[in-house]
DNA sequence: TTACAAATGCAACCAAGTTGCATTTAAAAA
DNA sequence: TTTTTAAATGCAACTTGGTTGCATTTGTAA
């Protein structure tokens, strides 16, 4: 019996050890890039259903394994990394390949922002061409 | 017969002056906010067409009347000022009521972007409460 | 005033995502 | 090891945002 010590993941976040979510977090783990759930889909070996594949994202998210990110494609893409760190990261678009890459940096305003308007997050994608597709 | 000059904008675009055009464009004269689906859907008198009111949108973003936003909700909003100038500014979204501002305004990056990464355009999404509602 | 391309309105469709519910299963308790 | 149970799964049906095909109407230029 192999270690896996990945899979310990999800029993520090409380989760069952399902093969759904066992396969899922590899999948997470293996892929540096976003995945949007049509990616998840043509990667899962077997066929998944939508709504157990949709219902194990929000559970991911919702413990912190992953995060969602919106690249303004209509459909959410999901990456490995905490929810709470969302905010921490721009993210880089391809506008060739539509690939969405989460990058390490800081974005800072400089702008007017009206008196009674507080702030508490900060999103920011870039698009671009990633030189590689 | 009253001059209406606001008109002329969808003639300089070649756009044929039909009634529908003709409210839309006002909708989007008299809103600082960006609009919804619904929100137009609601503000314009009579029920008006979804594909009439899809395609027209379309048409005034690529006529450069008017921009859309991806605020998270997953649905898109749209508001006056050119699609060029859609990267020129951040926009502000209350996290209670859900309006989205266009802000005057820069956004720098702090980021470590890939050598071979080509940037085009930078969108940013504000999040927090505009103290309004 | 006529003529034609473009705009409208309707229905049918599509894709993303959600919900209700019966069945199965991971894992804790006995 | 077996029992128990809450949680996870799988399926179908649904919702919402948006698109498409097509017949009809209309703005505008000839």
């Amino acid at each position: 019996m192999q270690t896996e010590s990945y899979l310990d993941i999800l029993e520090e976040k409380g989760l069952k050890k399902t093969p759904v979510r066992k396969e899922l977090l590899r999948l997470f783990l293996t892929n540096k890039h976003a995945l949007s759930f049509r990616d998840l889909q043509d990667l899962y070996g077997a066929s998944m259903d939508k709504s157990t594949l949709y219902r194990n994202l929000s559970s991911f998210e919702e413990a912190g394994i992953i995060h969602r990110i919106n690249d303004h494609s209509g459909t959410a893409k999901y990456a490995y990394g905490s929810t709470k760190k969302k905010g921490d990261h721009p993210h880089f678009v391809c506008e060739k390949c539509q690939t969405v890459y989460c990058l390490e940096g800081k974005v800072t305003l400089d702008v007017a922002i009206p008196n009674q308007f507080q702030v508490t997050q900060l999103e920011t994608v870039i698009r671009g061409n990633c030189g590689r597709c």
